[in-house]
RNA sequence: GACCUGGUAGCUCAGCUGGUAGAGCAACGCCCUUUUAAGGCGUGGGCCCUGGGUUCGAAUCCCAGCCAGGUCACCA
């Protein structure tokens, strides 16, 4: 990093310096009252209209072509731009023509924050424009914005792409690319509507601790700190769901929360270390009510976002009209393999792993080798919302049993674009079964397996003083945002994605 | 973590098998009162990611590193 100033930059504060000295505050701190959008204006005035005769806007100045005594420049507002037309004798009327000459034409600076107040007319090339009367510096830009222009036909010139920048630099990422505006916009319309659908419904919204004492509810490696008053280690939560279970203990039948959860592990389009699920758990259910819950709010969520089912995402066209296809993984397996794996055991799912051409070792259990199998040969066949039900138990450890076949569990995933986009199960309340699922974890962390859950004991303890049948789901948010908003990377749905420290 | 690609002006990019760094937009100066991605003419602007090496000479070749993107691996 050098701190050099650009010739550019050099330029510019001299420009801030002679506006001082013209006795113009360039960082004034009155509120300037604003009575229309630039959007506004272009979608409802009309030639010989009355109204917008008397607009009052404010934004950043993007263009400047200037002609003389008169000009044209480009107004952006949070809702888009709106070109403007500025002439000497109007925002200078007497003799002194500062306000142009000088302060509009030389130290104003594409970028600048600025107010006008004019009326609303069409120029002879047909273009909607603001003829300007006043003109008030609202804040000084002291470093060049990337200058993006586009023609008639939506082809981008000198576009701002290098992903470094835009990600390290989002807010000129934002200024810049009105697109990018729009997928968070369209991010906050999936949280809106999940919001509106589960509060409809009377669940209630919560909120736990993301610093927690004992990580659970997921299989993951975690953040670690330390606090320094109690002089204790806690960890970053990766999951919500034992403390929305307890709440459920306590007697509440519905509770969701978005969760920000933190994972310790590698960072990939697909994830970041810090991200978001919803989790919902809803008591006196079980995962075929949820199954329905869910494929009635995510059809919501995308007609809240498109006005339609329908999503383009990539190449593919996704339906989220209800109903989903539904297959168990047995089913999934003998769709897309011809093969039927329900009644095999482990060494004959092996050798079946091995003729697929799945990559297996011995060290994998039966439920292992099945979840392999589907993640090798089914998931990445399934772009339509699918639902996949009735998973092995052994990936399972907070799910309840099937009644009719113990070594599976009542649970579903939905996958979409090839990818899971919720996880949810009949919520395992038996504490006696649950003190052994944990046991068995803990097994594995000693064999090794750094995602092993620990055993939690309170947890358990909420869980002995009875816990209702229940069921419980999680959502990706940011996966599932990822498919509302056609973006291929996480980083694109996060405003600020995690990246490494620039040296320096 | 492995491999591939990239890092040059505020932005987007050229710069071949080594010979003093280039374009468009932006900026600066001058001319122009309804123009439009880019009006005309002119002028400036670079630790060529960092550090080593080879060479008379390195943006260019070699080595190491940093950062980013992609593919794969890992992974609820």
């Amino acid at each position: 990093m050098h701190n050099q100033l650009s010739e550019q930059e050099i330029i510019r504060r001299d420009n801030l310096t002679k506006i001082i000295n013209l006795g113009i505050e360039p960082y004034p701190s009155e509120t300037y009252e604003v009575n229309a959008t630039t959007k506004e204006i272009k979608d409802n005035f009309k030639e010989g209209d009355t109204t917008y005769q008397s607009v009052s806007l404010a934004g950043r100045l993007m263009s400047r072509r200037i002609m003389g005594k008169a000009s044209f420049a480009e107004l952006q507002d949070s809702t888009g731009r709106i070109q403007l037309y500025v002439s000497r004798d109007d925002i200078a009327p007497g003799e002194d023509k500062t306000m142009y000459n000088d302060l509009f034409k030389k130290f104003l600076d594409l970028g600048d924050f600025i107010g006008i107040k004019g009326y609303a007319f069409y120029t002879q090339m047909g273009e909607c424009t603001v003829h300007v009367t006043e003109l008030k510096l609202l804040s000084k830009s002291l470093k060049p914005l990337p200058v993006v222009k586009r023609d008639e036909e939506g082809h981008t010139f000198d576009a701002f792409t290098d992903p470094e920048q835009r990600y390290r630099q989002r807010y000129v990422d934002l200024v810049v690319n009105p697109e990018v505006k729009k997928v968070f916009e369209q991010r906050t319309t999936m949280y809106n509507s999940i919001r509106e659908y589960l509060n409809q419904r009377g669940y209630l919204e919560v909120e736990t601790p993301i610093l927690q004492p004992l990580y659970g509810g997921a299989a993951a490696r975690p953040f670690v700190t330390h606090h320094n008053t109690l002089d204790m280690k806690l960890y970053l939560r990766i999951a919500n769901e034992l403390y929305l279970k307890r709440l459920i203990v306590g007697g509440f039948d519905g509770v969701y929360e978005f969760s920000k959860d933190f994972r310790n592990e590698g960072m990939s389009r697909f994830h970041n270390p810090e991200f978001t699920q919803i989790e919902l758990y809803v008591a006196y259910k079980d995962y075929e009510w949820m199954m329905n819950l869910v494929e009635e709010m995510v059809e919501k969520i995308a007609i809240d976002i498109h006005g339609t089912t329908e999503v383009q995402v990539g190449e593919n066209l996704i339906n989220f009209k209800r109903p989903w296809k539904r297959y168990t993984m047995y089913e999934a397996i003998q769709e897309f393999t011809g093969i039927d794996i329900s009644e095999m055991e482990e060494s004959e799912l092996f050798q079946t792993a091995k003729k697929l051409h799945v990559d297996v070792d011995e060290s994998m259990g039966k439920g292992k080798l099945i979840d392999e199998i589907f993640g090798e040969k089914c998931e990445g066949k399934l772009i339509q919302p699918t639902f996949i039900t009735d998973y092995p138990v052994e990936m399972s450890p907070l799910a309840k049993r099937k009644k009719d076949n113990p070594a599976l569990v009542e649970r579903f995933e939905a996958i979409c674009n090839a990818k899971e986009i919720c996880n949810a199960f009949s919520e395992l309340n038996d504490p006696l079964d649950q003190r052994s699922r944990f046991e068995a974890q803990l097994e594995l962390g000693k064999r090794g397996d750094e995602e092993a859950m620990v055993l939690d004991e309170d947890f358990l303890n909420s869980l002995e003083y009875g816990m209702p049948p229940t069921a419980g789901l999680g959502i990706g948010m940011d996966r599932l945002a990822m498919i509302m908003t056609n973006q291929k990377s996480i980083q694109d749905v996060l405003f600020f994605p995690q990246m490494k420290a620039k040296k320096g």
